[in-house]
DNA sequence: ATGTCGTGCTGCGCACGA
C-alpha cells in the first residue's frame, strides 16, 4: 500500500484556513508535514483539520515559525525540537514514526532560518542549525529505516532552482556555505526526492509575494523531501502542487508530495 | 529601486520576519 508525504509551508494555517483545507484535500496525503503555523498549540484549527481524516501532533509557537505533522496513520514516538539545539526557543522542527499498515515510516517536519541578511547573528544561526540536523540526520540513519526531513530547507541547491542567478546571488538561501549543508546530508546518503524522480530546472516551490513574482514564475525550490536510502528505494514519484499558489489568499509555499512504495 | 504578506502590541500604525 503506498504512502504518500507531502511538505507545505503554509505561512499562517489561520490567515488561510479555508484555503488551507481545500488545499489538503486536493494534494490528500498520507501524511503532511506543515511548517511556520505561526500560532500556539492551543490555537491550531485543529477539529476542522481532523474532519479531513488526520491524527495532528504540533510544535507551534505564536507569531513565527511552528511545525506540525498530519496523519492518516497513527502517528507514534513525537519528538520536538532538534537535537543539538535544546536552548533554541524556535519551533524549527518535529519527528514522529507513522505507523503505516506495511511498516513504520519516520518522519521530520523541518522549518529550516531563512539567515538573511547575511553577516548577522540570523546567518550564523543557520549554518549552525544546519550543522545540527546533519549531526542528528547522520545519526537517524544508523537505524536504517525508511526516514524522511520533510519542509522548507531555504536553501536553492542549484542555479537551475531559481530564475535568475544574478537575483540571489549573495542571498543567505544560495550561498556557498548554504548550498554545502544540503550537499552535506546528500553526501551522509540522503536523496532529494524531487532530483531522484525528475530534476528537470526551473520547477519551483515559492513565489515571493512581491514584485508579481508569481505572474513572472519568479520562483525558487526550497521546499525538499529529503530521504534515508530505505525511503529513496521505495520513493515512486514527486508531485508539486504548483495550483496552489494560484488561489484565493495562497500561501508562498506550494506542497510537494513524495509517493512510496 | 520598489513592489507584499502575516503577526502582535509600544495597538488602529508600526516593527519585525520572510
Amino acid at each position: 500500500m503506498p504512502l504518500s508525504i507531502a511538505a507545505w509551508n503554509v505561512n499562517s494555517i489561520n490567515a488561510r484556513l479555508p484555503t488551507a483545507l481545500e488545499v489538503l484535500k486536493e494534494i490528500d496525503a498520507d501524511v503532511v508535514c506543515l511548517q511556520e503555523l505561526k500560532c500556539e498549540d492551543a490555537k491550531f484549527p485543529r477539529s476542522e483539520i481532523e474532519d479531513l481524516g488526520y491524527n495532528i501532533e504540533t510544535h507551534g509557537q505564536k507569531t513565527y515559525n511552528g511545525v506540525a505533522i498530519l496523519s492518516k496513520h497513527r502517528i507514534e514516538d513525537v519528538t520536538r525540537g532538534l537535537p543539538g539545539m535544546e536552548d533554541d526557543p524556535q519551533s524549527r522542527w518535529m519527528e514522529a514514526v507513522i505507523a503505516a499498515p506495511d511498516a513504520p515510516f519516520r518522519v521530520a517536519s523541518l522549518y529550516a532560518p531563512n539567515g538573511n541578511p547575511v553577516g548577522t547573528e540570523k546567518y550564523d544561526y543557520k549554518l549552525r542549525f544546519m550543522d545540527a540536523l546533519i549531526a542528528h540526520a547522520k545519526a537517524r540513519l544508523a537505524l536504517e529505516e525508511p526516514y524522511v526531513i520533510a519542509g522548507d530547507y531555504n536553501i536553492i541547491p542549484r542555479d537551475v532552482d531559481c530564475h535568475s542567478v544574478a537575483a540571489w546571488a549573495d542571498d543567505a538561501l544560495f550561498l556557498p556555505e548554504s548550498k554545502n549543508r544540503y550537499r552535506a546530508l546528500s553526501h551522509l546518503g540522503f536523496t532529494d526526492a524531487y532530483m531522484q524522480v525528475d530534476g528537470a530546472p526551473h520547477v519551483y516551490t515559492f513565489w515571493d509575494y512581491q514584485a508579481g513574482a508569481w505572474n513572472k514564475n519568479n520562483g525558487i525550490r526550497i521546499d525538499h523531501l529529503m530521504c534515508s536510502p530505505q525511503a529513496a528505494d521505495r520513493l515512486d514519484r514527486v508531485r508539486i502542487h504548483r495550483d496552489a499558489r494560484g488561489k484565493e489568499k495562497p500561501s508562498d509555499h506550494v506542497p510537494i508530495i513524495g509517493v512510496f512504495r
